[in-house]
DNA sequence: TACCTTGATGACAACGTTGTCAACGCGCCG
DNA sequence: CGGCGCGTTGACAACGTTGTCATCAAGGTA
């Protein structure tokens, strides 16, 4: 910037008008100092700025994987919008370790990010407290965050109350659940709507129709129970990868999974799920964060998005 | 840090000392700005490090879309690499618009990034000529940058090639073409492997059976040209969302796709395909990134993956 | 005792930008 | 013709950090 001020024989801070369409410039002197910005190739540092003012005009995402495709599509959203309102967006895969969240967003924040859209990975973040204080912004996403917190969810629990309901509609009285660790806020929610639609139903909480942990391990478990003696007819699968898993066991099962996936409709039978709108869900949390950062002071939102059942054949099978 | 430093009864760069881990500091002295640390909630506030010191230990990735699955597994494998060097990931879809990714590019480089991944969408970035002289390294990933750059691709053609012969081998003499815009890089690539097999069989090539655009448009050509008269006996797609698309025709093809997908197995038949890697591929750019960033001054170069051909049925149906 | 070495600590400038305020020239009004 | 206001421009400080160099006290040596 200095060299491009000598060159167009005008102060430093001129060219900072210039460059930021300030007011009170003559257009002459504007002309010599972009024709100066052209040729010697001068581009602001944005770092300096950020010191300057302490707005970075940038967010930072914490999610589980970007190479999940649910997560992948949130990050999306998130880019989208934030593009849209002139951010740019830091992300960062925790991979359900607490730690690894915890270190990422420290690092966002000493990197000066205006806010942040976390989906957490550990139940603890009172680590956040200082940069809260701070002024920094943050919306948890997925799973909350804490009590006092901007939340975007889905409707975990009223989404599998839906699906178990919908296999009990249809005739069947065994129904097992296979989700993710019970310790994962999510897995919790949706075993809590498979409570509800068994008690509903009147049928009888059996825990040994609940297999919960990691996908493989889930699947694996899947196929002892299925081959136990009084297997049940139905299965609940609580994410994603666990509904693949169960697919992939091979068998024609009774069948409703958690969140949607693609080429669901081509399999035979089709396999009828529970969807989630993972880009409604991230840009739901960015705009939340964008309307915090423009100064909306209100009290903490907690927004709850609707699921969707989509019947696709293996959830219209019989016992 | 300056209220820390006072705090403590020391100088700021004592205390600056004590951050960096830097020796010449006391166990004492140290002890007590580390409280005095702790006590005041201070954090380092990097965007003044990076002005002073010009590096930022962050790294900027464009591509074209994070929703996708060959981009997330990509970016994924690019953020670990990056995590691994101490580095933070800069990310942004560009969503094949030159444009758009010239935008973030630039962006990217005046927040001061130290190296950039891209996944190209033009074919011109001489706009880059002033960051690369300024000693931003760059790599090109997927698809190449220019002559002198450095570039990590797919062998899309040898892939292409080895579908197409596949086919051929199964008996079958008109095979469909059906890939992206012929104007993007690697869907070139993979109609001159197509034409290189037909060649390498005798086979004529035939206008007629090829397809190319977005998708969609993809997809309806394709039934077109079944529904035509002498139409072919097998189709090789030329990317993942083709693949699917020709899936969704609902006919028993006989068919091998470029770039796996999940539950291809699982499909009746399952779709063979010729697999890319996408998290070797960013993990391989990656890995070069960060050897030019540690000094590694060689000669560009360039870096062609295997693809590997998966049968899994539809591409072993006879005509 | 005087001098030198060593290690701890601090003062200060600099990174590139922007906000503040002053200076300057010009035209207008009284 | 003098003073005033306005629009343009520039000088300077400040943002928070780190690199450079100076200072200072303690301890060892001649």
């Amino acid at each position: 910037m200095k060299d491009v001020a000598s060159a167009a024989g005008v102060a430093l801070k001129t060219v900072s008008r210039v460059v930021n369409g300030e007011p009170g410039v003559t257009l002459a002197t504007a002309e010599r100092v972009t024709t100066a910005i052209e040729r010697l190739g001068y581009r602001r540092n944005e770092s300096a700025r950020v010191l300057r003012q302490g707005r970075t005009a940038s967010i930072g995402l914490v999610i589980e994987d970007v190479a999940d495709p649910f997560y992948a599509g949130l990050s999306r959203a998130v880019e989208d919008v934030a593009l849209r309102h002139g951010s740019l967006v830091l992300s960062g895969s925790s991979g359900e370790d607490p730690r690894r969240e915890r270190e990422l967003v420290l690092t966002f924040c000493s990197r000066g990010v205006d806010g942040l859209i976390i989906v957490p990975a550990g139940t603890d973040h009172d680590y956040l407290r200082p940069e809260l204080d701070a002024g920094i912004a943050a919306v948890f996403a997925d799973r909350p965050g804490g009590p006092d917190a901007d939340t975007v969810l889905c409707d975990n629990a009223g989404g599998a109350y839906a699906g178990v309901s919908h296999l009990i509609r249809h005739g069947h009285r065994r129904v097992a659940f296979v989700g993710d660790s019970a310790s994962i806020f999510t897995s919790g929610e949706r075993l809590r709507g498979y409570r509800r639609a068994l008690g509903e139903a009147g049928l009888p909480f059996d825990t040994s129709l609940v297999a919960t942990g990691p996908a493989r391990q889930a699947g694996l478990a899947l196929i002892r129970m299925l081959s136990g003696d009084d297997p049940p007819t139905a299965v609940f699968t609580g994410n994603g990868r666990i509904t693949v898993a169960a697919l992939r066991t091979g068998r024609r099962l009774a069948l409703v999974g958690f969140d949607d996936f693609e080429l669901a409709d081509l399999l035979d039978p089709g396999v009828t799920v529970v969807a989630q709108d993972p880009v409604r869900l991230g840009a739901t949390a960015a705009e939340l964060l964008f309307r915090r950062l423009s100064g909306d002071l209100g009290s903490p939102e907690r927004i709850e998005l609707p699921t969707r059942l989509i019947p696709r054949g293996s959830g219209e099978l019989p016992p």
